[in-house]
DNA sequence: GATGAATGAGGATTCATTCAT
DNA sequence: GATGAATGAATCCTCATTCAT
């Protein structure tokens, strides 16, 4: 007659399993709604349990939120500070690296909880500002600099043109967080990415010459 | 015995200011934070008077942010059913439009709410979606297609397309609610919305063929 | 078919129902372990209700421990103050008020909560000491230095003298609160005033014998 | 490999520094707002070895404020019972060692907790009372009873009497724990029992000229 | 219609206590 | 014996909602 404990000392593995069952029930419900009873249930503890790792719901929330997309930030920017490659390279790879990450639900995810929850928890919104977003766009705007000083890209604000490339990826995820469940159509972000990178490469005009040719 | 001017107030003004207390309190708070207590003394009457003309805190919720952007919609959609006008024209004129309508705060925060609390009350995502951005959605790609029809825009998925001309513009309108407030650069939508009509008209990308120029 | 309402509104007559079943409840359980359910209990309302008049139990255990041995307070300074009475019939008088008041259960469950939780609520030892104590035996000191002046009580500290007078009278409140309780033989505050003030009296008081000499 | 101190510390040692730490934090914040984990800390062990040694936290406030006093009271039981001396001298000695025992934090703060949460623990009120109060009491009635007998001491209920001469020595230490760190004023206990006695002396002790008479 | 008063249902947090190591 | 980890049972407090006026 094997005893079943009631648990079993887990201090390192803990933290880990708490922060995945948040940033799940963070994500469904927000961070107002979800319940740390929920939580612990699907983090196969106890409610209590939790307070040994976190000293309350708002530092669980930031710990679940705080830097985890740092790595895939990371990507990113390496690719665009690939210097020697032409810019149509460079975008076409970071676009599609874009779609790659934000296809996974745990970014896209993350990135609405951001948006959703950043009025109230600003140091959040900073955190994501610093350490994402506006490095991110940093990278690409110093990219665009870069590549129209050789003369490869047009004249024109490197920051807005950052935006112009993002947008529609960024967009997209955020169809299928929020739309998609309310039974709005399925979007491809790959094919996004590309069909998005035709656009920007060459614009969506037929150019006169062309039409004349 | 003068009569108090507060009862002056005709009984179907009512409505309106709660509402308008109310987007205000869950714009800031999200829904689940927001108090009825502060929508009241926002609305300047009491919690319970809430109760009179809306059962309960949902209810309330879904009126606020139901069809409020159906007006902006309209416009924009209006704009892109102008059939006979050249593509361009049409690009940038909505562009324009959508820069426009992002500039106040009020539609801005209630894309974020829509965004923040989709999950959680999937039929307001639903109302959204049928109501505002499906529509929007739906003429951009049908405009597109026409266009491409005329020859005028380049072969391609058109929903794919209607992604990348609105895509920046809602990243711009996230950056200034989210980001701003956390210390981010602000972004002046207008300036985004005619770099953006650059980039999605020609490209990025200067030409070989002007560049051998 | 009368119905029998839930509850009615008493917004006047509450917080002192509240406060007369709190002090109850914190008389008999301390601060800590009173529960505000039981207070509600007792008061005849919900727990929620209490949170109406009061912000916390905090403030609710201010409230009612604040200033409530005032009155009892003013007539014995009352009594000390009458400055042309002989300092025995002023020190009687005053210890058989003493013994009055300290037979009410109110005032010594009280006093004996102050002791209890003064550490704990450094304001309300502080509302004590400012509005009860200190002015008791200031008015105790002062009304023995004025019978020293007059040659009827022998030089010494007056203040000690005065701690000498109440010394008893606390002490057998205190043995009434605790050792009875607990199994003490009981004692009789009127008794203990009258053999007190002998005790004390021809302590005092310079000989007759004396002064004649 | 040296042997780390901590472990060299006997294990009959415990209990004491446990007992000590907990006597501090008791008194500091009574016994229900007391946490074990603070005891803990200070005693330099786990929460769960407090368990080892107490089988709960009642159990280890009983062992606290259990018999501490029981030295003191021999001590002045021992000096009471000294039957050949003048009782004034009995009185003067008696006073002068309360003075000393209540001018250590240790005994005062425990008299305190006694007052405190009697009547949570009635079987520690009654500890105390058998223990320490009724018999010190018992043993001064005892010396007034034999000293009115002798014709020293006036007629008169003797406990009553007693309680004349230990109340303002218990005044005192309660003033000084209560009152004195809410900003009063401080008591000299040692002047406190050499003015009670010469009041109570003078007053307790028939006239020589009386008895001459 | 309007409101102050009241409440029930919850949810975060605390802490004495237990258990596996 | 000692302890870190874990937990269950509270308990305070909040807030949407209801009701008598």
């Amino acid at each position: 007659m094997t005893t079943d404990p009631k648990w079993r000392r887990r201090k390192t593995a803990r933290p880990g399993e708490i922060e995945a069952a948040a940033l799940e029930v963070f994500a469904e419900r927000g961070f107002a709604a979800a319940k740390l009873e929920e939580i612990a249930e699907r983090a196969g503890l106890s409610k209590a349990a939790i307070y040994v790792y976190y000293p309350n719901k708002t530092e669980l929330f930031r710990a679940v939120v705080g830097a985890r997309a740092a790595p895939d930030i990371e990507t990113i920017a390496a690719i665009l500070e690939t210097a020697d490659l032409p810019f149509a390279e460079l975008a076409r790879a970071m676009l599609a690296r874009m779609a790659e990450a934000m296809s996974r639900p745990g970014l896209r995810s993350l990135a609405r909880m951001v948006i959703a929850e950043g009025r109230n928890f600003p140091e959040i919104a900073q955190l994501w500002h610093d350490g994402v977003v506006a490095r991110a766009l940093a990278a690409m705007s110093a990219a665009i600099a870069r590549a129209q000083a050789r003369g490869e890209v047009r004249p024109g604000n490197p920051r807005l043109m950052a935006l112009s490339l993002i947008g529609p990826m960024m967009l997209g995820a955020l169809w299928i967080e929020v739309m998609v469940p309310a039974g709005g159509e399925p979007i491809d972000l790959t094919a996004l990415a590309a069909e998005h990178f035709a656009t920007v490469a060459d614009g969506l005009l037929i150019k006169d010459e062309a039409r004349a040719a």
